[in-house]
DNA sequence: CTCCCGATAT
DNA sequence: ATATCAGGAG
């Protein structure tokens, strides 16, 4: 297992490689966002925003996405995946922010988690992304490029891979580090054949050295 | 744990 | 053909 200082040297080299990683949700207000980030369970972020200039000019308020039938909905959200869960997620979500929260999404994480649809990871991009939050959501990427690099163990939940980073990590630095890890994972440590044999990291990598060691 | 699910890369 | 993608709910 890594400890803080490794964990640091991890970070520089990955600030090396990805400098301005960031949210590539395009965007415009933290409602807009919060559909983006739920559109993107399960599908790439690539494919979200091929969606969203479309619906974010159709639908701009929670009443807007009241305004039509699930159906419909499902229609301009098809291409995405998932797409019955997610029209209706929607759809209970802007009736939910129009009743509870005065049509306006709310800045508390706790809060974000009882929206349909909303669970800890895309509540965590939310307050961080669009309210400047310290916050580290663990996705997909976040994961693999902890458990592969010994920051935390393979069986780990990814509450605790969450928990474990916020303990390791210092405070302002975690919005900046959860972009990192996730450029990380997504341009370099991927999922499939990922390149260790040119990665500066491999070093301090577990599972890198495994890999090598196998001739991966 | 399973289900939801289309697009893309390998 | 199969794996993967900024997961969440039942």
């Amino acid at each position: 297992m890594l400890n803080k200082s490794q964990i640091a040297l991890c970070l520089e080299e990955m600030e090396k490689m990805f400098p301005d990683a960031h949210c590539e949700l395009h965007h415009t207000t933290p409602f807009e966002l919060t559909i983006a980030v739920l559109l993107s369970a399960q599908c790439t972020d690539a494919l979200v925003n091929k969606v969203t200039p479309a619906l974010f000019a159709k639908y701009k308020t929670p009443e807007d996405y009241l305004s039509v039938s699930l159906e419909e909905l499902q229609d301009d959200i098809r291409s995405i995946g998932l797409y019955r869960n997610k029209a209706k997620n929607i759809q209970k979500l802007a009736e939910l922010v129009i009743k509870e929260y005065s049509g306006s999404i709310p800045q508390d994480r706790d809060e974000l988690t009882k929206l349909p649809g909303v669970g800890r990871k895309t509540a965590n991009v939310v307050v961080s992304v669009a309210f400047g939050v310290p916050a580290i959501a663990v996705d997909t990427h976040v994961e693999r490029v902890s458990k592969r690099l010994g920051i935390c163990r393979w069986k780990d939940s990814v509450l605790t891979v969450e928990e474990t980073l916020m303990k390791k990590i210092p405070r302002h630095l975690w919005s900046a580090t959860h972009h990192r890890l996730i450029f990380f994972g997504r341009y370099h440590c991927k999922a499939q054949n990922p390149n260790c044999r040119e990665c500066p990291l491999l070093s301090l990598c577990r599972e890198g050295k495994k890999r090598m060691k196998d001739k991966l």
